[in-house]
DNA sequence: ATGTAACGGGG
DNA sequence: GTGTACGTTACAT
């Protein structure tokens, strides 16, 4: 007999050879070895409600007709889960010899004369377990056993268990988890289409572990011999032999993860496909028993990898990113500034073929594809919250990954409920779904309330105090003990104590009972008050960022719960529940406007479910954090018990364009206990879409940018019109107009005809083979001519070659106007005043807005520092004017005289823009000189030399460093002196030409 | 306004 | 495995 203690990583059931199931627990000790337990003697169960009085004749009933299944049926005093119970109810316990029974029998007992209802007869077996026994996903047991050997068994160790005990752990133990990412490569037999898994074979299997493998960061498996030395690759002979040694290497290695890019979608149904092929079983999780269960849904796959957690880094990037695509080459670039290695996958086959450079360049595409979703896990951090929430609510690693927001909450009903013996209904069927979706059409779900903002910029004197509720939802279910097991559902039973809600329904107060979901929240609030205390006494970041992934997993779990009460696929659904909590919530924050605009008169400018922004006016951030702190406090104070309105934050300048739209500039307090500029908020406002180019987001970001941090509206319209301007007389880039689509079918197979459908009709005519294929992206820009506009889209190349001219009324009505009207409109400003771009602002009232503190515009910095010179333009006459050119401070046009401020600003953006590009990292090997942006995971080349880094200066730099002697003269000698400075640190930064690090 | 088709991302 | 099931946006009506 033994004892282990060991990190739950999944859980299943087997049937022994007498029919009985036993439940496998798959774990990893402090020590990294794994470990399968064994646990017999747990039994499938459900629960049936009776007609009162008939309970003994319906359990004889069911005995009798289920002989053989059911195996026993005994009685037990439960709450029943909806409307306050003043006392148990006797209910059958049904107990059947195997799980699987469960589902064959339930339908019948639940139509069986004398049954009421059949409770918790839907839930997974492994989770009936862990639930009764009070076991949570990824938290720490100590097992009691002997160690044992089975047939099914691939982990270190395999035990027996005479004891499962859960460790209370308040900081998780450090397991280091495996983790292996892996990418293939196909080699498809038509190059239009997507490979096809039942003919075109795999060709390459790349992988990238962590910890390293054998000394290894990567192992690349070619299938087939390469004329190459290459490090860290195995060739085979053939497509089988390199699929089972890739199923060896992942028993080799043993991961507790596996991951890889799009690996759900594509990889591993793939590899899945090709493995049937050959009929090789896909044993690739820790058992011996099963293979990988795939399971497709419409547009859905769900991988199932015994023992492993499977994560697919795209599916955990889209969940935490708001990007506006999600190629890896993108997300790579956004998350970890790394690029894919440049390849067109129309050259594989290519490739494949090629000479030993070329397949060396394939093998290497290959293997940057697994490193890189690996790196983003690791760098991001993408597990983290995952595992915690897996230990908050118990479900099961995988299952968090994946799964919806009701699993979760009702994880946790079922076990607080086990404790309180409340049993909780099974989940609705269709026809119940179809009831409660009528039943919300008649009485509506309220949601909460939204305040009518007060429409326009704040800045100056203004300052916009933002106070929240600190979880308003759960605090309200646990002040006013709302819970559907606290609902009264007769009106006889108003004699007893209770709280009435906004909407008319009753709770009984918790002095009388104590409601489930009150109770769960109430101690998930404890525990994250806890943890966050925690946090502010712990040193080591590693466990500081654990705890900061706990105490948000937490409340993500706390945010859960209102909505499951309004889920129409809920296991308890109660309109009367969800209302009743939005009402309070409606309640609360009318009551908090009136309160801070009665008691202190300040005034309310906008506020949504949980938040008010009030807006004070004073220059002094102290000051306003006072009066935030106050408002909080006495606030808070009038209000029951967990209420609590936070004071969260300070916009120093707050744009607010209607209900959900707003940005706001933050400022915080900082180490030296002054106030700074922070980063700029925004809700409702995009800047990055989908179906925008890149200017659309270029311009959106600068024009809030100017609105936010300088206030000034003037200049923000100006920089739009000088965007306008430029757009007109061709000045912007092609690749910021460049838009892209990607073409799913054949052309032909389109109804309506789109721009990249036509293009891609109309290369295929052009250049015929090299014509885009289906499943490509195609990009696109629309140019001037005849026909609509789906017919003018063409391709960014051959306008560069041909010179096409671009459709600048297309850019400005479809893409640009749109969201800057969005934006400037609930500031007074018209789409006319927008366009007007000869009607420059008046110097007159450009001097009563700002003071005489910029005449000038000075145009998009990253422009400016691609033109030829320095530039300003002229606000009387709008003349752009080059810095150099410039005689004295006169515009030569208008004579108006241009501040040298403007001339100041134009030069330090210029510098600024620069010093962000001024610096460039080469690495290069220093065996054989091939060069790379970044480091590789491994620091060393392909060829298995050393990398070296190389700092280099850009020309911009230098530019300036010549602009700025012929502008000295134009300048006030403090301008100058911070010029110099500037350029100082610049030089500094530069000084040492070449250095390794 | 409201319903329905298209798209993603992988090679 | 005692479980089901995308989510958003553009375009058409």
């Amino acid at each position: 007999m033994i004892t282990r203690e060991m990190i739950l990583l999944d859980c299943d059931y087997i049937v022994d050879s007498s029919n009985r199931p036993v439940i496998r627990l798959i774990g990893k000790g402090t020590d990294g070895r794994t470990c399968t337990v064994y646990v017999e003697g747990f039994k499938p169960y459900f629960y049936v409600l009776a007609r009162e009085g008939d309970e003994r004749r319906v359990a004889e009933r069911i005995a009798e007709r289920f002989q053989g299944i059911v195996t026993g049926v005994s009685f037990e005093r439960k709450f029943l889960p909806l409307g306050y119970q003043r006392s148990k109810r006797e209910v059958l316990r049904v107990e059947v010899r195997v799980p699987t029974q469960v589902k064959e029998i339930r339908d019948k007992v639940r139509k069986m004369e004398g049954v009421i209802e059949v409770f918790e007869a839907d839930i997974p077996f492994r989770y009936r377990y862990m639930i009764d026994n009070g076991i949570y996903g990824y938290s720490l047991l100590r097992v009691k056993g002997e160690v044992i050997k089975t047939s099914l068994g691939k982990t270190s160790m395999e035990m027996k268990a005479h004891e499962v005990r859960v460790v209370e752990d308040e900081v998780a133990p450090k397991v280091e988890l495996k983790m292996m990412s892996f990418d293939i490569e196909c080699l498809p037999s038509n190059d239009k289409l997507l490979p096809d898994p039942s003919k075109d074979p795999i060709i390459i299997i790349s992988i990238a572990f962590y910890p390293s493998f054998d000394g290894k960061d990567t192992l690349v498996l070619v299938s087939r011999p390469v004329n190459a030395k290459i490090d860290n690759i195995e060739c085979f002979n053939g497509e089988e032999e390199m699929l089972r040694r890739f199923l060896e290497i992942i028993d080799a290695y043993d991961p507790d993860l596996i991951t890889g890019y799009n690996i759900l979608n594509f990889d591993l149904p793939y590899l899945l496909r090709r493995l049937k092929e050959y009929n090789i079983p896909s044993k690739m999780g820790r058992v011996l028993d099963k293979g990988v269960q795939l399971k497709k849904g419409e547009r859905e796959t769900r991988i199932l990898i015994p023992g492993r957690i499977v994560a697919d880094v795209q599916e955990l990037v889209k969940s935490e990113f708001h990007l506006k695509r999600y190629t890896l080459d993108h997300v790579a670039e956004k998350l970890i500034n790394e690029k894919k290695v440049e390849l067109d996958y129309k050259d594989i086959p290519k490739l494949w073929n090629g000479n030993s450079n070329e397949i060396k360049k394939l093998i290497e595409y290959a293997r940057k594809d697994a490193i890189l979703p690996l790196k983003i896990l690791l760098e991001k951090r993408l597990l983290d919250k995952y595992l915690e929430l897996s230990r908050v609510c118990g479900l099961l690693p995988q299952d968090v990954i994946y799964g919806g927001q009701s699993a979760k909450v009702e994880s946790l009903l079922l076990r607080y409920g086990k404790k309180r013996d409340i049993i909780l209904p099974c989940k609705p069927d269709d026809q119940e779904i179809e009831r409660r979706r009528k039943e919300r059409e008649k009485k509506e779900l309220k949601g909460a309330t939204v305040l009518e903002p007060k429409v326009g910029i704040y800045s100056g004197d203004d300052k916009i105090l933002v106070l929240d509720f600190r979880s308003l939802y759960p605090s309200i279910i646990i002040a006013y003990n709302i819970c559907f097991t606290t609902l009264l559902l007769e009106d006889g039973d108003s004699e007893v104590s209770h709280i009435t809600a906004p909407t008319g329904a009753k709770f009984v107060s918790k002095e009388v009972r104590e409601g489930l979901m009150p109770e769960i929240l109430r101690e998930l609030m404890e525990f994250r008050v806890k943890v966050k205390k925690m946090m502010k006494e712990e040193k080591d970041p590693e466990r500081y960022r654990q705890l900061d992934a706990r105490q948000l997993a937490i409340k993500i779990m706390m945010n859960s719960f209102y909505g499951y009460t309004g889920y129409l696929k809920a296991r308890i659904y109660s309109l009367d529940v969800a209302n009743a909590i939005t009402g309070f919530g409606r309640q609360t924050i009318e009551f908090t406007k009136q309160k801070v605009e009665e008691t202190y008169g300040y005034e309310v400018i906008y506020g949504d479910t949980d938040s008010i922004m009030v807006r004070i006016k004073t220059r002094n951030f102290d000051e306003a954090e006072e009066i935030g702190r106050k408002i909080s406090i006495e606030i808070s104070r009038l209000l029951p018990e967990p209420l609590l309105l936070e004071f969260e934050k300070i916009y120093k300048s707050f744009l607010i364009l209607s209900k959900k739209r707003y940005a706001g500039l933050r400022v915080t307090r900082g180490d030296d206990g002054k106030w700074h500029e922070d980063v700029i908020d925004m809700k409702g406002i995009e800047t990055v879409r989908r179906e925008w180019c890149d200017l659309v987001s270029e311009v959106m970001e600068t024009i809030l940018d100017i609105l936010l941090r300088e206030n000034n509206v003037e200049k923000a319209v100006n920089y739009f019109r000088t965007v306008v301007k430029d757009l007109k007389e061709g000045k912007i880039p092609l690749e910021k107009l460049i838009l892209t689509r990607s073409l799913s079918k054949l052309p032909k197979e389109y109804k309506a005809k789109q721009p990249h459908v036509v293009l891609a009709e109309k290369l295929r005519k052009r250049q015929g083979k090299m014509a885009p294929s289906v499943g490509e992206r195609i990009a696109f820009v629309i140019v001037k001519g005849k026909g609509s506009i789906a017919e003018r889209a063409e391709d960014p190349e051959y306008v560069m070659e041909n010179g096409l001219e671009i459709d600048d009324e297309y850019y400005l009505e479809k893409q640009l106007l749109q969201p800057a009207e969005r934006l400037f409109k609930p500031l007074g400003i018209s789409k006319k005043e927008l366009l007007n771009v000869n009607v420059g602002v008046t110097l007159q009232s450009f001097l009563e807005t700002n003071g005489n503190s910029g005449v000038m515009s000075v145009r998009s910095s990253m422009e400016m520092i691609f033109d030829d010179n320095i530039q300003v333009v002229c606000e009387r006459c709008n003349t752009t004017l080059d810095i150099l050119k410039l005689k004295g401070r006169f515009c030569p046009k208008c004579f108006s005289q241009i501040s040298e401020e403007a001339i100041y600003n134009a030069i330090l953006r210029a510098i600024l823009s620069g010093m962000r590009e001024l610096i460039s990292v080469k690495y290069s090997c220093e065996k054989c000189g091939r060069s790379y942006s970044r480091p590789t995971l491994t620091q060393r080349c392909m060829c298995g030399g050393r990398l070296v880094s190389e700092i280099s200066i850009k020309e911009s730099y230098e530019k300036i460093r010549k602009v700025k002697p012929a502008v000295s003269s134009m300048l006030t000698p403090e301008h100058r002196e911070a010029i110099d400075e500037v350029l100082k640190l610049a030089d500094l930064i530069v000084a040492p030409k070449s250095s390794s690090s």
